[in-house]
DNA sequence: TCATATAATGTTAGCGCTAACTGTTAAGGC
DNA sequence: GCCTTAACAGTTAGCGCTAACATTATATGA
């Protein structure tokens, strides 16, 4: 079991090896405890009555023996894995955190592991790679686009249980899914701004085939026309969630000498782009413009001025979708759509403070309407 | 399959529900090719030769029933789960998703699972409470504490493959581990701090039961003895790696008139305490006191001033822990100890520029010594 | 041409567990 | 006492797959 090995040219190495290993069975535990197989299981699984002094004999021989219920033997016998899979299309912030956790909070105390699938480190999973589906899993959750159409298709033709999150099924399946308000969340944002006192608010638009993006800018859009504004076409363009594009519509904006008296980007990464380029202009935030972004990112509570954002509330995303599934393997009816609200997060950079602390009106902090 | 369910005190509600689903299975496929389910299997896990003709049958027999082997039968019959865990003691920070990230770069491509448990959400596992074992994975990941003792005694009494990854082994338990140099980094960071003129360090450490505390406070106190300065006892002092605590000490240093130029936090979020207390005292960071970090933390550098801290190589940790643990898994012989390197990250709270830049010395930016 | 190797496939059994069924025993009602 | 009912336990079969062995086709060399 412990080999070691010198290498000659280097210093003494120390390695290990381990042989085979093997665990006690059912049967161990069955013989141990002078009773059958199908006592012990019933035991385990609570599927029928045990005696006391019967449990008791078999609690002593589990323990004794270490035993573990091998869980391929399981998935095979009951034709259940009691596990859920998670796919997300990567994992390179907090936000995927809290969806976890929110998960794990679900299926907590449950008997059920989770699978885990990224799809940026391991390649997009196609019909012929899946990584998780049936064959391990009782239900899929699926973030965004983490598993493509076709896939899906295929799943939810066995009626494989899916829950998909932060994104609309194709039309004609019936996949129960969890979003968040965006279009609410930026409709209330501007209408935030609006009460900050401006009025010609300019817009940084995602990439037209995000589907956040298009119920935030629906929500914008929306937005202006019930407080009367006029949509000022230059002034909403797309800068594609991405913070160098959106620094550079700004630049061209001041450039070309547009007026306005605020931002709303549509996601954090690109109101920090547009608070630079403002800034870069020797203009201030939020006096001169104001700059308000969507998501609460985890750095936008400490850039310079602190970001008024929208956030949703993401864990209790994961622990519902997770939840729906459990329902769905069950065999129970899951809700075919959960709409979760989104929050207005004042911060400085929106002006709130400075434009309205004056006035001493009776706001609430940190949900106005 | 769908069901539509009308409540009667709420509007429309859409709900779904799914029947059981039935999946192909070797034999389906075996039969459509019109061979042997030995012979699919043959070509699946390609353990033996298969015609090239047969093969094509095969695979157009598994294309047309979407077949995907079922994890659970093959775990049982080759006594293999293809799947590795990794146990976090919690999940609540970036650096998770490099170590999680790094781990799905080593089993890439391989065929093979990451099951995801974290303790914090689901309570400790014990022995007869084991999420991840032998039952449903070949193999462990164990960070830090995620596992107790107990716990993995028993799994290495049973030869399962278990790496740990920051943190020592029991010592007489011969189980692979992959550390990070925290007594050199320490070592190194003081070393930074004598160059850029500091000689008063003052230590924040962390809890003395963790093991990182342990060997940074060991670096700094090497350091300072190897550059002949005298260590301060009341200038050591304990901050649990904690904010508030960090800056409680700091404060109370300030206020009894312990005379520093620089302080070294264990970690970067004490260091970010240390910078507040200082700042709030009317000193200025880094020109009246220096403060570094450990851990590069996400935020390290979006704080004033910029953080300079010691980086450990989180990503190829877990990389380097995945790869030991499926060489024990293969049979093969892995490395017990795999420590990896820390680097110096250099940035503003150092007063390395301000005291240095004038100077005109040539010297590396990131990595001195 | 036939032995002999090797490529290609098939057969049998069983991995560890649970569903579905079949007993067996004890308790309670009349 | 007998019958009913439930509590409790055992038996049988099979989930879907692969290891180990057995068998058959094909190619190779003397």
């Amino acid at each position: 079991m412990l080999a070691l090995t010198v290498k000659a040219n280097t210093s003494l190495e120390l390695t290990v090896t381990y042989a085979g290993n093997t665990n006690a069975t059912i049967d161990d535990v069955a013989k141990r405890a002078h009773v059958s197989a199908m006592t012990v299981s019933r035991y385990l699984n609570d599927t029928g009555p045990v005696a006391a002094k019967t449990a008791q004999r078999i609690h002593a021989a589990i323990v004794d023996l270490n035993y573990i219920p091998h869980q391929g033997a399981r998935a095979l016998a009951a034709r259940k894995t009691n596990t859920i899979g998670l796919i997300l299309p990567e994992m390179n912030d907090i936000f995927f955190f809290q969806l976890i956790r929110g998960v794990q909070q679900a299926i907590a105390g449950q008997q059920i592991d989770l699978l885990l699938y990224s799809a940026a480190t391991r390649g997009k999973p196609d019909v012929l790679n899946l990584p998780l589906g049936p064959h391990n899993t009782d239900g899929l959750l699926v973030f965004t686009d983490g598993l493509d159409e076709t896939t899906l298709r295929r799943l939810h033709a066995k009626q494989f249980p899916i829950v998909m999150l932060y994104r609309t099924p194709p039309a004609d399946l019936e996949i129960p899914t969890v979003l968040i308000e965006n279009r609410q969340g930026a409709y209330d944002m501007v209408t935030h701004l609006v009460r900050c006192g401006h009025n010609r608010i300019a817009f940084l638009a995602g990439s037209a085939d995000n589907e956040d993006a298009v119920w935030r800018e629906a929500g914008y859009r929306e937005a202006l026309a019930a407080h009367e504004l006029a949509l000022i076409s230059p002034l909403c363009a797309s800068a594609d969630f991405d913070e160098a594009a959106a620094a550079n519509v700004v630049t061209h904006w001041l450039a070309t000498g547009q007026e306005m008296d605020a931002i709303f980007a549509a996601d954090d990464v690109s109101a920090h782009g547009a608070i630079r380029a403002v800034q870069a202009a020797g203009l201030g935030v939020p006096d001169d413009i104001a700059v308000v972004g969507f998501d609460d990112a985890l750095l936008s509570q400490y850039i310079d001025p602190p970001l008024t954002t929208v956030r949703a509330p993401t864990e209790e995303a994961g622990r519902r979708a997770a939840a729906q599934l459990l329902r769905l393997i069950e065999g129970d009816s899951a809700e075919l759509l959960t709409l979760l609200p989104t929050e207005i997060i004042i911060r400085q950079s929106c002006g709130w403070l400075s434009s309205n602390a004056d006035t001493s009106q009776n706001h609430p902090t940190t949900k106005p309407d």
